[in-house]
DNA sequence: CATGAGACACTTTTT
DNA sequence: GTGTCTCATG
């Protein structure tokens, strides 16, 4: 009985072992590769399998797309819907146990969670008081002080008491200031998500209880990730029952700048008396020249658990480094060979990383230019739009009358002539009667004041009353938001201007997507409510809405590759100042981490590695120079072929420089270090495919969309007149340029639209 | 008070 | 090159 799902799970000898322990405390080194969510889904399965109601387990990821993933493949498993199973980010979870539990900490139903921008909206706010200036010390810093100390579960007071210097101080009693802030808006951030909960297991012994009951398992994936308070979380939830298991990797943890300790990985069995630990080496993803290599680029990491990957596949293909003039020829050379691959491979198996997401430019315009599909995974996301985060503040302000950061960003919007000194006097009045900004003006409190903004505030409260009155109706969230649109005006300001530039149309087109995700949501979501849907939406990362679209090459950044696998990878600027980020030059802890970024990019690739580098780059504005990654002199050379197209290529004072001529690069590592012979090869790639034709689809749509245009081009519009391009972005049916027009106006059109000429 | 132009600083990664 | 903030103008 026991063996038979056991059996149907498809695990090797270590893995069955680690799913089948049962008697404690369990840690799993599982290194890239080495099937860890495999093992992790397997022993959820199994537990339920062995009688463990899903509801007593508590499983905890980093991202929604891992815990979605998790559950289908754990339902798949045991053939069932796993209902009830608490899986899920961490904040995702935390939120769901304050939500159930607000009252015992003092926040009313609906609380608003804050995203970065409004956590600064609310330091910038705290900030005169304090006699901080924003240009001695920006609220990003003070901001990025206060996480930190939240992260590590440091309250105001234990902060304070532990620092000495006057500014220091100041700082402290800002943090106090802007949790105090939090607390009468109903709002928490993201790191009060975590703390908040661990906070109120401390103190709520009844609660605490209840959920240690409750939680006769807690798992965690991406241990090495954890911060100090969702280690003190899991250690809380786990103490009762003592069965928790945690998998990780030491040598991918990336995230130690938002707090993640990967001390906590390493000190598991410490913390956790009587832990049973398994190290999962065997790699089924990677070649072994690939693994090899990625390998050797950890190795000189010192904090770090002792393991090394093995693979039982054959080397095969070498991984290769590029060395290019310039982040031009980088980015052309990776479109050409990205242009071979997908002839004989879906786009999807394609990943092109990089370390910013700045880089990811020049690589669009590459593949613009030779029409090959790519998906910028990241980035701005739909949420993050401009009137997007308008239309959420007004729904979250629906929810939740006490969100003035919410408040100060529709107030206004459309204008309504409420300026900074209606602000002001609104704020001071609210102040002195205990209320919050929209609650005064609902209040009429704004409305006996001297002044011209008692228009826009009536104008301000007849709309709110006619939206809660949609709300008690109880209205699909979809036609509130349409309500909303209508109501203030906020469409026609959209639509009423008398030229509609092809930005506004775009405008429009989004704020009608938020409708229809809104509505798809409800429909989705039986007994949602508006709360549920906003709380989904700012608790999404933006890999999640992310689908692998079937014939396009990914573009991401490394971090946003971790759990990620690609046939072919190519991770380009592998150079000092990028990997490492020259920000962290200064720090041996941190340069390990940069290690372990590039480790983690290495090891996405299955069949084909190859990292690129270039001489020069246009960064910050001007052309700069760059040395190779100083990451790249700890890998044997035996490990790799390196291809030197600077020399190729380059300018002939530049060959000269080098002192070859075409046919005959330098020796590498470039001039900076000795020279160690190897026999550079050029990238001709006997093995590649015969040129075929190019993706058939994508040659009708560029036809069709995509009339080829140019950066400096000038172009005729109807009613713009003449003008040049000045940038394009986009592709496809997507393509938008931005021209500057002969009456000095620059304008961002949608190709597809514009018609130019 | 709204609008626009121009100065300005900032680019590391994200739940 | 890009988004944000400030200041002058209507």
């Amino acid at each position: 009985m026991d063996g038979t799902i056991l059996d149907s799970l498809a695990l090797n000898d270590v893995q069955r072992e680690a799913v089948a322990y049962l008697d404690g405390p369990e840690l799993v080194f599982a290194g890239a590769g080495t099937g860890k969510t495999r093992v992790l889904t397997a022993k959820i399965a199994y537990l339920i399998d062995r009688g463990v109601y899903p509801s007593r387990i508590f499983a905890a990821t980093f991202t929604n797309k891992a815990a979605r993933e998790m559950r289908e493949r754990v339902e798949k498993f045991i053939n069932a819907p796993a209902a009830g199973l608490w899986i899920g980010t961490f904040h995702s979870l935390c939120c769901r146990i304050l939500r159930r539990e607000a009252e015992a900490i003092g926040y009313t139903q609906p609380f608003s969670i804050y995203d970065t921008n409004d956590q600064l909206t609310v330091i910038k706010r705290l900030m005169p008081a304090f006699d901080l200036d924003e240009k001695a010390t920006p609220a990003k810093y003070l901001l990025s002080i206060i996480s930190s100390r939240k992260s590590a579960c440091v309250t105001p007071d234990e902060f304070e008491a532990s620092v000495s210097g006057f500014r220091d101080r100041e700082v402290a009693k800002l943090y106090r200031a802007y949790q105090k802030a939090l607390r009468d808006q109903q709002a928490m951030d993201f790191d009060d998500l975590i703390s908040n909960t661990v906070y109120m297991l401390r103190q709520n012994g009844e609660i605490r209880e209840k959920y240690q009951e409750m939680f006769r398992w807690v798992l965690v994936d991406e241990y090495q990730d954890t911060n100090r308070a969702q280690f003190c979380l899991v250690h809380l939830l786990s103490m009762k029952h003592k069965q928790i298991f945690a998998v990780g990797d030491d040598d991918q943890s990336i995230y130690g700048w938002r707090g993640a300790m990967i001390e906590n990985i390493l000190s598991f069995e410490k913390e956790f008396p009587n832990t049973k630990t398994f190290k999962l080496e065997q790699n089924y993803r990677s070649t072994s020249a690939i693994l090899k290599f990625a390998n050797a680029a950890i190795k000189p990491n010192k904090i770090r658990a002792r393991k090394e990957l093995w693979t039982n596949e054959p080397p095969a293909a070498p991984v290769k480094i590029n060395r290019f003039r310039d982040d031009r020829q980088e980015s052309d050379y990776v479109a050409g060979e990205c242009g071979k691959l997908i002839q004989r491979m879906p786009g999807t198996d394609i990943a092109v990383l990089f370390r910013t997401n700045s880089q990811s430019r020049v690589f669009e315009e590459a593949f613009r230019k030779r029409k090959i599909p790519y998906v910028l995974v990241g980035g701005t996301s739909f949420y993050e739009r401009m009137e997007i985060k308008d239309c959420m503040a007004y729904l979250r302000l629906l929810v939740n009358p006490k969100d003035d950061v919410s408040f100060e960003r529709i107030m206004n919007l459309p204008a309504r002539g409420l300026g900074d000194k209606a602000r002001e006097q609104l704020a001071s009045a609210a102040k002195q009667h205990g209320l919050s900004l929209l609650e005064a003006v609902m209040q009429r409190y704004a409305e006996s004041m001297p002044s011209r903004a008692v228009k826009g505030f009536i104008d301000l409260r007849e709309t709110f009353e006619l939206l809660y009155r949609s709300m008690e109706e109880e209205a699909p969230p979809a036609q509130i938001l349409e309500d909303m649109l209508h109501h203030t005006g906020y469409m026609d300001m959209l639509t009423g201007k008398a030229a509609v530039s092809e930005e506004e149309a775009a405008r429009v087109e989004n704020v009608n997507e938020l409708m229809n995700a809104l509505s798809a949501w409800y429909e989705d979501n039986a007994g949602g409510t508006l709360s549920k849907f906003l709380e989904e939406v700012t608790l999404a990362g933006d890999v999640d809405g992310w689908n692998r679209e079937d014939n396009a090459v990914n573009f991401m950044t490394l971090h946003c590759a971790k759990g990620l696998e690609f046939r072919n990878v190519f991770i380009v600027g592998v150079e000092d100042g990028i990997i490492p980020s020259r920000q962290n030059f200064d720090d041996e802890a941190k340069i390990e981490e940069e290690r372990r970024l590039l480790y983690v990019g290495c090891t996405r690739a299955m069949e084909a590695l190859e990292c690129c580098h270039a001489d020069q780059r246009f960064r910050f504005g001007s052309i700069q120079p760059s040395d190779p990654s100083r990451f790249i002199d700890d890998i044997p050379q035996e490990l790799y072929t390196f291809s030197n197209s600077a020399a190729f290529f380059g300018s002939p004072a530049r060959a000269a420089a080098f002192g070859k001529t075409a046919g005959a690069a330098p020796s590498y590592p470039p001039p900076k270090r000795p020279a160690g012979a190897s026999a550079p090869t050029r990238t001709p790639a006997p093995d590649a495919p015969p040129k075929r034709h190019p993706p058939p689809a994508y040659d009708e749509f560029s036809q069709e969309y995509e009339p080829q245009y140019r950066m400096g081009q000038t172009v005729t519009h109807k009613t713009y007149g003449r003008g040049k391009i000045t940038a394009i972005s986009g592709f496809g049916p997507d393509t938008k340029i931005t021209v500057l027009f002969g009456d000095g106006q620059r304008r961002k059109l949608m190709a597809k639209f514009a018609k130019l000429e």
